[in-house]
DNA sequence: GCATTCCGGTTGCAGAGTACAACTCGCGAC
DNA sequence: GTCGCGAGTTGTACTCTGCAACCGGAATGC
């Protein structure tokens, strides 16, 4: 199995090239979002509301580092907290108008990026990439990435 | 072009889901190398060898970034430095011993990961994939990764 | 041959992201 | 009520990172 062998070292290395690049630039596109920011805003959008728990259970963070970057979405006023009725110590967390606004056009933004570095592709290639991705990360479920 | 849009789609999300995982579990899989030491290693040696300024392309890493990164392998005795002989500005890393084996050690385990995360895929679809990983991050070579 | 510019690398500085531990406060079980 | 647990915050420390200023060698101009 020397091809399958080799073949695995490189999707582990390309993966980890491309995830080291995704953090060293996220900053750069979006000054405004960091790719936590976003993706947060992305869960809270999904999820239309939820703790800060389950946000850190979610991206398998600390619990104070969710806090702290919810503090700072909440103080650019793009979230907002809203106690849980139910229990006093939850904070319900929510998009606010203006974090719906700006996770759109940072989307959008995003996704512009994406469709130019893909435009030479041939269309089978795309939807053939498209399908190994997602069934790599459905089976990298809760495992992490590398 | 529906399809290739939604491809499109598809491989963007995936491939932020990726990078937000790779970042929360970096550290803890190779508690005895960060997963940025690893990679640098990584390319040593792929490449046989290289300049400190071929990693900082190679990564979209500021040079100073590389400069402390190689200081702190060379201090933990994982790679050296030796002057070339063409240019007195140059460094030419090279992986030590030491640095060899632990990379190799670490590439087992990693490796044993990601083998069992695709174990279930035929080899053509492994070699495929990571030929579309390559060409992507090939495209994506010094622009960043989202 | 000298000056200017370019390039590889280092260092000082600042900021983001993160974890861990200690803490507060509310909830629920006993 | 008391005790333990869960949600969240804060203090602290560390790593990774980029930018800017710098040094010294190389290349190019004249």
């Amino acid at each position: 199995m020397r091809t399958a062998e080799s073949a695995v070292e490189t999707i582990q290395r390309e993966m980890t090239v491309f995830a080291r690049r995704a953090r060293a630039s996220a900053g750069r596109m979006h000054p405004e979002l960091s790719l936590v920011s976003y993706t947060l805003l992305g869960h809270l959008e999904e999820s239309g509301g939820c703790r800060a728990t389950d946000l850190a259970a979610h991206y398998a963070l600390d619990k104070s580092t969710v806090s702290r970057q919810v503090a700072a979405l909440e103080r650019a006023g793009l979230i907002e907290r809203r106690p849980d009725p139910e229990d006093q110590r939850v904070q319900v967390l929510q998009l606010t108008e203006a974090g719906q606004e700006i996770l759109a056009q940072v989307t959008r933004r995003r996704r512009a990026a994406f469709r130019e570095r893909l435009a030479e592709w041939p269309e089978d290639d795309l939807v053939r990439f498209a399908a190994y991705l997602e069934r790599y990360n459905a089976g990298a479920e809760g495992i992490g990435a590398d």
